[in-house]
DNA sequence: GTCTATATAGGGATAGAC
DNA sequence: GTCTATCCCTATATAGAC
């Protein structure tokens, strides 16, 4: 493997486990045992390699946040959606886990994080109109907003707001399930009495 | 005003206003005209000052996460609830801005911080326990825990979400009025037909 | 209590040899 | 492409005079 995608993958794993302000390049360089000038030699600085894996992320997330396709819409879009979104943001997790020290160090990388956020809460949006469509569940388009929204903010922060219950110890457990559960019982109170009911067996086995 | 206070408040603004990791005790220092030495004399390290602000906050949004006294409960507590905890955590926001920063300063402020989370969702779940009890609402205890969970993620990451998504001019507005509408959201579809007609006149009264 | 001066350490980054 | 050596800068923190 090229040394730069090396950097790449190292920087990722120590990120995610430590959080990217604690990394220093000589960290990485240490982790890789490779020179500090050597990693210096693939990239300007720092900023660039977290802009670099901030590319990786955009592109992988941007798959999750299609727009669904016009068809019949049903509650497995809305789980597909919320897998490939905590999976995503699960890879990538040192960016939400300081994201104000993340965002502030580009423009560019702010401004590319916001459309992602924009995307998320439009797609949900899709969704959620599709699944009033096809009547599953029942909403006007001030509560569809409104609900969009919320699901965006409890997606981005989920990780980030059950870390800090949990104890220090399973910081980095997965906990993607508890999270789509989360974000499930915000669209739940929407749905058709059948639906509601079938959803509340579904997250009970899905969390056993 | 003692030299002390004085820190204290002066780290606070400038902390909301840049966020903790990007100001020095030199910075506090400079904005104060007192010399860094003189700051040293009345705190150990930076790391004081920012615990010492946490009790302030900890005292402060005490007073909302008082679980309400048994008698009939209606949106009225609900609404007092959440501005209260807002206004907290809007005068004490760089907690917010930088969380894992602050909360990996010092594992007493880390568990003293969750301890904070926890009783939000414990007197969110009084509340609407309250609220089931005179009919105001309707749902199930599982309803009732998932509700409140999110209502604490909402709240506690509201003006993060809000920050990223708005331009970078107006991050130190105060828009905890849709932070509060959003949350009301979470509620909604949980109220008797009525009530949530009402609620949702009151909201667009609010937000014009 | 307050100041000036200074020590220390660490991270970011570059130069030049190989 | 990679290494060694080194420099700069900044933030933290302390010592000692006033």
């Amino acid at each position: 493997m090229k040394t730069s995608e090396r950097i790449l993958q190292t920087s990722l794993q120590l990120f995610n486990e430590h959080g990217a302000p604690r990394i220093t390049t000589n960290h990485i360089a240490d982790e890789m045992n490779i020179s500090p000038g050597n990693l210096y030699y693939h990239f300007r600085n720092k900023d660039e390699i977290i802009y670099q894996l901030f590319l990786s992320y955009e592109k992988k997330i941007s798959d999750a946040l299609q727009v669904p396709q016009s068809r019949d819409l049903n509650m497995e879009d809305m789980w597909l959606y919320l897998h490939l979104v905590f999976e995503s943001i699960w890879e990538y997790r040192f960016l939400y886990r300081d994201l104000e020290n993340i965002v502030s160090r580009s423009r560019k990388l702010r401004l590319r994080f916001k459309r992602i956020l924009e995307r998320k809460i439009k797609t949900a949006v899709a969704i959620f109109e599709g699944l009033v469509q096809t009547k599953v569940i029942q909403a006007t388009s001030e509560e569809i907003q409104a609900l969009a929204t919320n699901v965006a903010v409890v997606a981005t922060y989920w990780i980030n707001f059950h870390n800090i219950r949990g104890d220090d110890r399973n910081s980095n457990d997965n906990n993607l399930g508890l999270g789509v559960y989360q974000v499930m019982a915000l669209v739940s109170p929407f749905l058709r009495e059948d639906m509601r009911k079938l959803l509340q067996k579904l997250s009970h086995d899905y969390l056993d």
